[in-house]
RNA sequence: GGGCGAUUAGCUCAGCUGGUUAGAGCGUUCGCCUCACACGCGAAAGGUCACAGGUUCGAAUCCUGUAUCGCCCACCA
């Protein structure tokens, strides 16, 4: 028996030199497997930001994904795991924005773009390296010759090609609509990056000739010359659509014409208002349908324009109260009322959203394309269909499912309510929009050639790249032997707070790009917790760094912890003892490999007693059952099961029933019981390797010194 | 306003298609350094499965309603 089981197992010894022997061995490349395996398992590793460190979040998605790797691969099919980075833009333009501002006091103006998108890429690189470290840490056994970025150059490739091809399918279009519009950031951002805050304000009864009018926002009020009113209000009828009405406003006299639109809600405020199309989704919506005038009020800094007269170049904020004070002094305001709504914000700064109408590009999710090649169910090959119907019967029809199932609901109830998606954004990190100008000309895809064409200076939204990432790793728009092998994905992994923003948005773009779904199945994940419950924040303090806990307990420790009593879609609460708890079940493991090894040294394997024969009929059922819960995703259960064999059936039963026949005297039933032990310990450590890989590769190696690396040893259950 | 989820031992949670005395981990109490392991061993206490009805031979599990908590979505000017 080898000298180190006399003393503790001891992780941080361990851990690296079996990461290591694993990437020497070349066998998280698919292409390197033992034996024939025709059937292949994908999964592509959810990128992480390159804006910093690993969280317990992506901890425990690496923890599941892996798992699921390394399950598959023992059960003989070709996995691909392949990781990468995500470029996130505004976050990270964000990020090193700050950073800079902090350091050296300069603004990305005082830059420029060449020199800020250099000390982005540089910051990146480290980045990248540090997450690449950490990814190895925690075990991953993910394909690191096939690693991707999503801002590299065959990305950046993908992604024209998928702009252009799109473009010319008549889905991408530009267009003057209502963006939101964030005045800090000086960008627009898409729906899903806004955050609404409760704001407590005033809401505010106007007199507007002889309707009074509710608003929670007079300053966007300058230009309103619109008064809108549902056409079955019996309280209007005696006024007619189009009708022109003269009245005091607040910089002087006004007409204003009546719009009758089935928008208004007749239950709320007094059932008539007045709109402000440039600034207001729904106003805009009123006066597409009824074709009329938009002004912008407010500019992009948040401040009025000359149209608010006196008022102009005031920040809106402190415009409102003047604005009021002249109201009052005119007589006419009516009356006030508190008042709690939701206030827009820009997840990245913190920025008012303020709706703007702006020249940008767009997905038109409700247009109709041919779709020439289609293998999601219910989208017929050669059909005209919408991206939100290819999106939802991608998902209806069974070509994608979730897990937990419930959230499909969550799903069809997000696409059912989906607008145009904008793409473009103004800033400066990321891909750039591939299109040309040149006077009235426009090219769109790779740089034309000839004098005088100007690029598109907007970049495209980080989740158009994202949203590829299941093809455009794979060699895309190449048809690859890649390509070809490994798509659709058997699984996404990711935390169920993501669905919208990239979950829907990959089927989009694989439905559209090569009609199939991207993958088969979705995981979804909760979000960790502390063991209070409380998120993990930096202003609290309450952080449990995955790569401080792997070196503290071990890697293997820190994932059982992740997986042990976590329900997918629900949230999980960790905490540092319940770590601890697993360091301990390795040190088990460890003791309990070492009594079988001093104890059946140099045994022949020998036909098995009746009794000893019900003990691996026992372990052959726990396997069965863990195979199981596994097809079905259920790892928590697998996890707990083979856990509590191991300790409370092996060691505290078996092991002890075996001392005195061990010591005893009659040799065949001493054999048999030597033998059934070393196979019992066999069959622990494969039915634990997906969960605790580097323990059970390294008493593995000491068990089975002739054979090949736990990694790709058989699964149990065929 | 709409939707989703949760409510089981002191704490954190399992309990898959309804079936014998409801489980685990941690914690607590008592006794143990027993030649695999004190990162351990042996024992013990602890639950009217939120509440009220219903279906059933039988319900923590299915149905209806109520309460509390949490999350998501939404253009209510």
């Amino acid at each position: 028996m080898d000298e180190k089981f006399k003393k503790p197992y001891d992780p941080a010894a361990t851990e690296p030199r079996i990461y290591a022997a694993w990437e020497k061995s070349g066998y998280f490349n698919p292409d390197n497997l033992p034996g024939e395996r025709s059937e292949t398992y994908t999964i592509m590793m959810p990128p992480p930001n390159a804006t910093g460190v690993l969280h317990m979040g992506h901890a425990l998605g690496l923890t599941i994904e892996d798992i699921l790797i390394r399950y598959n691969r023992m059960r003989g099919k070709a996995t691909l795991w392949l990781p990468g980075t995500d470029h996130a833009a505004i976050a990270t333009q964000s990020k090193v924005e700050k950073d800079i501002q902090k350091t050296e006091k300069k603004n990305r103006h005082d830059l420029g773009r060449n020199e800020l998108l250099r000390r982005i890429g540089a910051f990146v690189e480290e980045s990248r390296a540090t997450i690449q470290g950490q990814v190895r840490v925690m075990g991953a056994s993910c394909d690191w010759s096939r690693e991707a970025f999503t801002l590299d150059t065959a990305r950046n490739h993908a992604v024209n090609e998928l702009f252009k091809r799109m473009y010319t399918a008549g889905l991408i279009y530009r267009g003057h609509r209502i963006v939101n519009w964030d005045p800090k950031g000086q960008t627009t951002i898409s729906d899903d990056e806004i955050v609404y805050e409760e704001r407590k304000e005033k809401f505010y009864y106007l007199k507007y000739g002889p309707f009074t009018i509710g608003t929670a926002r007079p300053e966007t009020k300058f230009g309103d010359k619109y008064v809108v009113m549902h056409p079955k209000d019996p309280r209007y009828a005696a006024y007619t659509d189009g009708q022109k009405i003269d009245l005091e406003w607040i910089n002087g006299p006004i007409t204003a014409t009546v719009i009758k639109d089935e928008a208004v809600d007749m239950e709320f405020g007094t059932g008539v208002m007045t709109i402000t199309p440039w600034h207001d989704v729904t106003d805009f919506e009123i006066a597409e349908r009824h074709n009329l005038d938009k002004e912008q009020i407010i500019d992009e800094r948040g401040k009025l324009l000359p149209v608010a007269g006196e008022f102009a170049g005031m920040k809106i904020t402190e415009a409102r109260e003047k604005i009021i004070e002249k109201l009052r002094t005119k007589g006419l305001v009516e009356k006030e009322e508190d008042y709690a709504h939701n206030v827009a914000t820009a997840e990245r700064t913190g920025g008012l959203v303020e709706p703007q109408i702006k020249l940008q590009w767009f997905i038109g999710v409700n247009r109709p394309f041919k779709i020439d090649h289609s293998e999601i169910p219910r989208i017929e090959i050669g059909s005209t269909v919408t991206l939100k119907e290819m999106m939802r019967a991608a998902v209806a029809g069974g070509g994608v499912r979730i897990v937990p199932d419930h959230f499909d609901k969550t799903y069809f109830h997000w696409i059912d309510n989906l607008r145009d998606w904008c793409i473009s954004r103004q800033i400066w990190y990321g891909h750039r929009v591939p299109v040309w100008y040149r006077g009235e000309e426009i090219a769109v895809g790779d740089a034309p050639i000839g004098e005088g064409w100007v690029q598109d200076e907007d970049t495209l939204d980080t989740w158009f790249s994202s949203g590829a990432w299941t093809f455009s790793t794979l060699g895309w728009p190449d048809i690859t032997g890649d390509l070809r092998r490994f798509h659709p994905t058997n699984v996404l992994e990711t935390g169920y707070d993501i669905l919208f923003f990239w979950i829907a948005r990959m089927i989009l773009m694989s439905g559209f790009a090569l009609g199939q779904v991207p993958f088969r199945n979705v995981y979804l994940h909760g979000i960790v917790r502390d063991a209070q419950g409380r998120k993990f924040s930096k202003s609290l303090g309450n952080g449990i760094d995955p790569i401080d806990v792997a070196q503290k307990y071990g890697a293997d420790a820190a994932r059982m912890s992740l997986i042990v009593g976590n329900t997918p879609g629900t949230d999980f609460r960790l905490s540092e003892d319940k770590i601890k708890g697993y360091k301990h079940f390795a040190n088990k493991l460890w003791n309990i490999a070492r009594f079988i090894l001093e104890n059946t040294e140099g045994v022949k394997q020998t036909a098995l007693t009746e009794a000893d024969q019900v003990l691996k009929d026992e372990v052959s059922l726990l396997a069965k059952e863990v195979t199981r819960d596994m097809e079905e995703y259920r790892m928590y259960m697998a996890a707990e099961k083979i856990y509590h064999y191991t300790w409370h059936r092996l060691a505290d039963v078996l092991i002890e029933e075996s001392k005195p026949i061990l010591t005893g005297t009659d040799e065949a039933v001493k054999t048999s019981r030597q033998t059934v032990l070393r196979m019992l310990l066999l069959e622990v450590l494969k039915l634990l390797h997906p969960f605790m890989p580097f323990i059970t590769e390294e008493i593995w190696q000491s068990v089975q010194t002739d054979k090949e690396l736990l990694i790709v040893a058989s699964w149990p259950v065929k």
